[in-house]
DNA sequence: TGCTTACGTGTAATCGATTCCATGGAATCG
DNA sequence: CGATTCCATGGAATCGATTACACGTAAGCA
């Protein structure tokens, strides 16, 4: 065991705990004889400071907690990538907790952050409760805390937290704009869960894009799926029977994308001249389709750092500016003419 | 802020901070009486635990350390959500570091989650020490501290550390008579990294298949990668321009599968009737392949579970036997008949 | 009834660091 | 030269829980 403390540390170095821990902590003023002999001591005797001792006095973790949907999306593994070394390189550890899109989940983790006295909390919010449609007991609760949070990709606008996200519009924009020179009229959405407020921004930027394209947006061309894969797989399924045939598809997230690619594929169903597909999130994967899919892409890199740089305006006490990262738009050979067109 | 402490709901509830803390943690007898009146007390001024304070005295933290190499390959993604649900049934919390395939990255974590004093380590060990071939330091301390580890996926076969990994060569044996009985005689290999012990595995159990199936091994088949899309790619590339013309190849996981898949569809090579392709890792993007491509995979959530449970075992100070999960090989349409056969 | 056992509780020690406060000596200043 | 300031240091309090120990009361048993 490692049963090498401070007062061991002092011991051996023939000064006092107040003195061994001010230079190894590296704070105060200290001589240089003693900072050489406790180095050496602390060294010599393998010490591992007990970082519940020295957070139980000086309350602070130098940890943050992520919490995240579901880290296997690639999604939210590249944002919890970028937190993490982020946070890494601001000398913080990283808590990653999975939701599995489900509030329960959500709060269990929040709580045992709580806990553990976190210095900071970065959330994917799993949106509002389904009885009452209130944002969680627990929210509320840390926000009474005074524990340092802020939300990053989506958002609750029932509570004045600050907030990192995505702007789609612009891209979406794009998109319909490129689907309308290609002569496609019937564009459908294969959308994300509705308590995502990711979900509700891209299906609402969607309808926008129509009409500032002089499209009419049809409720009936939009497929309500929750963001993986086995969703987009039955949104391909509901595409092809589908009475109204649409000629171009826009799906919410990567994983959805590869399940309805992968029924497509299985249907034989040609994607390019049969069918135009852009997706969103630009994954590896959509690269590696023939033909190459079109992108909507956000930039989680960046998003993780801001999220951990307007974590830490909160801890200092600064009230961050609300920041939203505008997407990109990436054509490819996945889009192309209509089959038919109805004339416009 | 959340100044409410145990002294707090004991005072409330008429009782010492003893009797609080034993109703709380449900750990020796208590009345009734005073068994309703601190959960009473403790619900109504929202009593958080000191989970410092509380370990500090305890020496248990409920948390443990997963140490992968890099959360947004999807088979590290995999593997910590199987361990971060399991160790949560068990009542843990899991911290999860990415080494990203470096040593020194990998003991800065373990440093700090030693400093932290979880109950114990998960690891992916990242290999040697690239001059002295030896463990690194940090591992040697962890072992003389006593922290409970455990191995998953990879090993260090110099160390006495229990583990969790795969075994390809039953799988691989199938792959290769697979492809010999399709005419295949030039059967390339697309391997991983020399310092990944699974990497070393793969490539030496693709040997031993090429030798049971009674075709020779050559060394120039065989290209090294890095286990990341870019190296795939390379890879890719080198394989389109070889001499000896490989009609099949296997490649060792997911992302590099993906990178050279990227490159042959760009290179107009047709996956199946051209080039026959097997890859290691069974993930959504290679069923959305055109064809669908043959894989070997892991069952990434047994061996999460596994290691969390071996870990169980170390903690509880028993020995756990070394485990060894059967790879999976599952036939698809990337596999065809070799374009020409050179003849037995 | 008298003795033992078990149980619920409170007091106080404890975990291992940080940090407030007091002190003594050196340095600085008028 | 005397007074003041500064600096390094040690002693002891502190963070918030758990837990060893002691004690009083009620129950069990002969």
């Amino acid at each position: 065991m490692n049963a090498v403390t401070i007062k061991d540390v002092a011991l051996a170095a023939g000064v006092s705990s107040a003195t061994a821990s001010r230079v190894l902590s590296g704070h105060s003023a200290t001589s240089a004889d003693s900072r050489e002999k406790v180095e050496a001591a602390a060294k010599n005797l393998g010490f591992v400071p007990n970082a519940q001792a020295r957070s139980l006095r000086s309350t602070k973790t130098d940890t943050i907690a992520l919490l995240i949907s579901d880290v296997r999306n690639p999604y939210f593994s590249d944002l919890a990538h970028a937190v993490e070394q982020q946070a890494l390189a601001a000398g913080m550890m990283t808590f990653i907790g999975n939701a599995n899109e489900d509030t329960a989940q959500q709060d269990q983790f929040l709580a045992a952050m709580l806990s553990r006295r976190v210095d900071g909390l970065i959330v994917v919010p799993q949106g509002l409760d389904e009885e009452d449609e209130r944002p969680s007991e627990m929210m509320q609760r840390i926000i009474s805390s005074g524990t340092p949070m802020v939300f990053v990709d989506r958002t609750l606008p029932e509570l004045n937290v600050p907030s990192v996200s995505a702007s789609s519009s612009e891209a979406l924009g794009e998109a319909i704009g490129e689907l309308k020179k290609l002569g496609h009229r019937n564009i459908a959405f294969l959308g994300g869960p509705a308590h995502a407020s990711t979900a509700r921004e891209r299906h609402r930027a969607f309808d926008d894009a129509l009409l500032a394209n002089a499209l009419e947006s049809n409720a009936n061309l939009h497929f309500a799926g929750d963001f993986q894969a086995e969703s987009g797989a039955d949104g391909a399924r509901w595409l092809l029977n589908h009475p109204l045939k649409p000629t171009a598809v826009i799906i919410a997230d990567a994983p959805m994308a590869i399940g309805a690619l992968t029924v497509w594929r299985e249907a034989g169903v040609r994607v390019g001249p049969e069918l135009s597909v852009i997706a969103f999130d630009e994954v590896d994967a959509m690269l590696m389709h023939h033909p190459p899919i079109a992108t909507i892409s956000h930039d989680l890199r960046a998003m993780g750092r801001a999220a951990v740089t307007a974590l830490q305006a909160v801890m200092g006490s600064n009230e961050p500016e609300p920041q939203e990262f505008i997407s990109q738009f990436a054509n490819r050979a996945s889009l192309a003419q209509a089959p038919e067109t109805t004339g416009a």
